[in-house]
DNA sequence: GCGCTCCATTGTTGACTACA
DNA sequence: TGTAGTCAACAATGGAGCGC
């Protein structure tokens, strides 16, 4: 059978290898391999499937391996592997479902732990079967002492049954729940939150009403992040542990205008059967499906030139800056990691100067044997101009980074387009268009280490 | 333009440490 | 043992992008 990998993001090699080793692990099979590489796959016409297949790594009870790029309705997890043969539908049931996460514990407050938390419960409503899994990619030196919103937070995600990877956690401190007053306890021994706060605290009121409190309410709604995970936890973990009776939030803050049928919270809570203290909550229906095959966004270009260029040249990133606003470092000629800068004075900014904002692009390639960098924007067809105009926004960004760490590299801008069915491109800022046939265009004054890249890759087919 | 999601930083204060 | 200074842990809030 073969192994299916969905993602919304470029995968990595690292996490990809953690995933088949844990396959290999989980599934009690040996396997060999080192050096994987990812490689679109091409028709005979030499336009690309949409699908890449992933060699190097040989296991007795995998045929091919494949990866596809997709969006999730809701929250997604960052992995569903499927094992079968055939290409996966939202109606097959994935093996696993997986979360990276690249968080060390230095940032571990509510933030880092609880966020995450929302998506494990949510996909269960999808698929209660699938094994769930928590993958630490990036070993930045584990912290000494966990914090114990930490250990809380994954003893919670243990006692739903998800699997920690990555990561030496201690099995004196990190242990399932077993009953509702142990969790009780666990929460009501942390440190007091700030005076003025809500603290998160669970109250077995009668022995068929337990009350969790929290606030919910930030910035004119039902968007409080950090606790929308903790309280949807904590009460999928009651359910877990055998509670019929009636969970009530309480100090939620909000107001009945407040909370819509289409809100993450709201569905979870009518899932499993969660109460707002004075509140009537609406019947919400979950989206029908979990996910679906991408065919729209510009991440289809992107993702490709840089799979291209990754693993059919010598070149390689410095600089990715990924969907949402994740935190993308800038990788110094010395390995180092750099958090990027937001505002080129944050005071001036925060006192309504938009001018302050750094614009960083979508990708950043180190093209060695050329020295130059090559800076990236990505867009839909459609969009191309806006592309080309925000060419020009990168001036701070070039003084910054590349200017003072790669000061005897050229810089190249230019744009990476998907979309449309054009064959052509006539506006010279454009660099590469992948086609919604799948046609590879190179602009007219494409970088050379696209040409480079693209070049190999059709070599690599004949 | 609003609502929603996601990833992130910020504010407040308890806890610890060094020192007199 | 009292106190100033610093760090770290708790919850609150900021802000970008996307879909409608």
């Amino acid at each position: 059978m073969n192994l299916w990998i969905l993602t919304e993001e470029r995968p990595k090699k690292e996490v990809l290898k953690m995933i088949f080793e844990y396959f290999a692990k989980d599934q009690n099979c040996g396997f060999f391999g080192d050096s994987i590489r990812i490689i679109p796959l091409l028709y005979k016409d030499k336009t690309f499937s949409f699908t890449y297949e992933v060699i190097g790594f040989k296991c007795a009870k995998v045929d091919r391996i494949y990866i596809k790029t997709v969006s999730g309705s809701s929250s997604f997890t960052d992995f569903l592997v499927f094992y079968q043969d055939n290409l996966p539908t939202v109606k097959d049931t994935p093996l696993y479902a997986i979360e990276e996460t690249k968080t060390d514990d230095k940032e571990s407050r509510n933030t880092g732990v609880y966020q995450r938390c929302s998506k494990f419960v949510f996909i269960q409503n999808y698929y209660p079967k699938t094994k769930l899994v928590m993958l630490y990619a990036l070993q930045v030196g584990q912290k000494e002492k966990p914090t114990e919103t930490y250990i809380f937070g994954t003893r919670l995600l243990l006692t739903l049954g998800v699997e920690i990877l990555g990561k030496k956690l201690d099995p004196n401190i990190f242990k399932p729940f077993t009953s509702i007053e142990e969790l009780r306890i666990a929460k009501a021994n942390m440190r007091p939150a700030p005076a003025g706060n809500i603290p998160i605290a669970i109250n077995i009121a009668d022995e068929d009403w337990i009350q969790v409190s929290g606030r919910l309410f930030k910035s004119g709604g039902l968007s409080h992040d950090p606790n929308i995970g903790a309280l949807s936890i904590i009460s999928a973990v009651i359910r877990k542990l055998g509670f019929k009776g009636k969970i009530e939030i309480i100090m939620h803050g909000l107001e009945q205008r407040h909370v819509g049928k289409t809100n993450k919270f709201v569905q979870i809570a009518n899932v499993l059967g969660i109460e707002l203290e004075g509140l009537t909550l609406p019947k919400a229906t979950l989206p029908e499906d979990y996910w679906h095959y991408e065919t729209k966004g510009e991440k289809l270009g992107t993702i490709f030139i840089h799979l291209v260029v990754e693993n059919f040249t010598e070149s390689y990133s410095i600089f990715e800056n990924h969907a949402g606003c994740e935190k993308g470092y800038f990788v110094t000629k010395d390995g180092q990691h750099l958090a990027l800068e937001k505002y080129a004075d944050r005071d001036a900014y925060k006192a309504g100067d938009k001018n302050q904002i750094i614009y960083i692009p979508d990708l950043v390639l180190l093209d060695i044997s050329e020295t130059e960098v090559i800076t990236i924007e990505g867009k839909k067809y459609e969009f191309k101009q806006n592309g080309i105009d925000e060419l020009n926004n990168y001036d701070t960004f070039d003084e910054r980074y590349l200017k003072v760490y790669y000061p005897e590299f050229k810089i190249v801008r230019t744009v990476v387009l998907y979309g449309s069915k054009n064959e052509q491109i006539a506006e010279i800022e454009v660099g590469f268009l992948l086609n919604e046939n799948g046609k590879l265009v190179l602009g007219i004054k494409a970088p050379k280490l696209f040409k480079r890249a693209i070049s190999n890759l059709l070599d690599y087919w004949n």
